[in-house]
DNA sequence: GTCTATACGATGATAGAC
DNA sequence: GTCTATCATCGTATAGAC
């Protein structure tokens, strides 16, 4: 075990930075006093303080969309051999249950997660951008499964629904931790469980509405 | 009509050039450029860059709130005259409505409506504490009243439920604008209606599922 | 190729003259 | 109330050491 390559160690310490404090507060002394590197170290390896949030990004999204991909793909494929509509509450389940599982597995991984709730938001259209092409796949998959299993919605309410549904599952994930709720909170380890089956029971009743 | 006062020219630049570049990015010398006047006027007047974004903030959610929160206890007043549970679809319509035709009321206001749905992924507390403040005393009564429509729903369910529904609300006003539709679009003026109409499908029956 | 030291223009904020 | 001058800190760029 080597000690990590100076790009990991920047990669890590923004990562952490840019949820803790925003992207712009952060500054590239900050992030790179807390990973022990050269100022100019970031500019080197990443050309601009913008494409290190990209690279921040992309580095955990793109294995989490492959998964998401993979999973609606299941459904899909499970359908077609029971020669039935895909299910509306195994779609969104394939496109949910990575997520909160990936939040829940490691302080990277929901750092990460904010990140990007927070990137949706984002003024800067390069930064909203990394976020958005990367989805857009995976979110055309789901929009045509979803209407296939909607044959009575038309597309344009489809497509808002989805909307409503992208906008709760982001809001939740980034919230979840921020908020008290008005009661004694049930024990951590079931949050989780409990999240998923909410937000599926919410999702796809709305869905199907 | 005279010229309006230094306070009120700085906050309609600070609102405008807030919501287009973001918080932080914006300058307060782009503020006091835009709004014409000087440089210093900003921490005269507000004390710091964070205190007129507050000020921007409450300017318009003020009102805005007392209105939600009015059609709310209309609701429940005449739940309470026809001695039955209140409605919870005008439950949640009393409280979207106002939003999305506010809106629509100029472009002020739909800046200001970026601004907010923005402040809540805010990393800074202080600026995030601005909206959730503001909007607590709402909330608490339509959770109360809420949990009075859903009896057969625990607390915690309810709670989780309205977390989701004001991730949609929030994600679909800031949203709606930036992402094109796979399909052609409708009419501008008609979708106010069936924003209002399709949100109030979607969170009534996942709110009840 | 990697990394360090350093410099440049612009920022938020403030103090003090008017 | 308004304005100018000033300060520490920001993102970025580059020259040169290893």
């Amino acid at each position: 075990m080597t000690k990590p390559s100076t790009t990991h160690r920047i990669l890590d310490a923004a990562e952490q930075l840019f949820a803790e404090h925003g992207y712009h507060p952060t500054s590239l002394r900050a992030i790179t006093t807390a990973a022990e590197v050269n100022l100019a170290a970031v500019n080197y390896h990443f050309g601009s303080k913008k494409e290190l949030v990209k690279a921040v990004m992309q580095r955990r999204l793109v294995p989490l969309n492959k998964l998401r991909m993979r999973l609606l793909m299941e459904v899909e494929e499970k359908a077609k051999q029971q020669k039935c509509l895909p299910d509306v509450r195994e779609l969104i389940a394939a496109f949910i249950r990575p997520t909160i599982a990936f939040r829940n597995s490691s302080q990277g991984a929901r750092n990460f997660i904010i990140l990007v709730s927070r990137s949706l938001s984002e003024p800067d259209a390069t930064v909203r951008s990394v976020f958005l092409e990367q989805v857009e796949p995976l979110f055309a998959k789901l929009f045509g499964l979803l209407n296939q299993s909607l044959p009575h919605l038309t597309k344009e309410v489809v497509y808002l629904r989805l909307l409503f549904l992208l906008g709760s599952l982001n809001h939740t994930m980034h919230m979840v931790d921020k908020v008290k709720p008005p009661f004694p909170e049930a024990a951590p380890e079931a949050l989780d469980s409990v999240l998923e089956e909410e937000f599926l029971a919410f999702a796809t009743s709305g869905m199907k509405a």
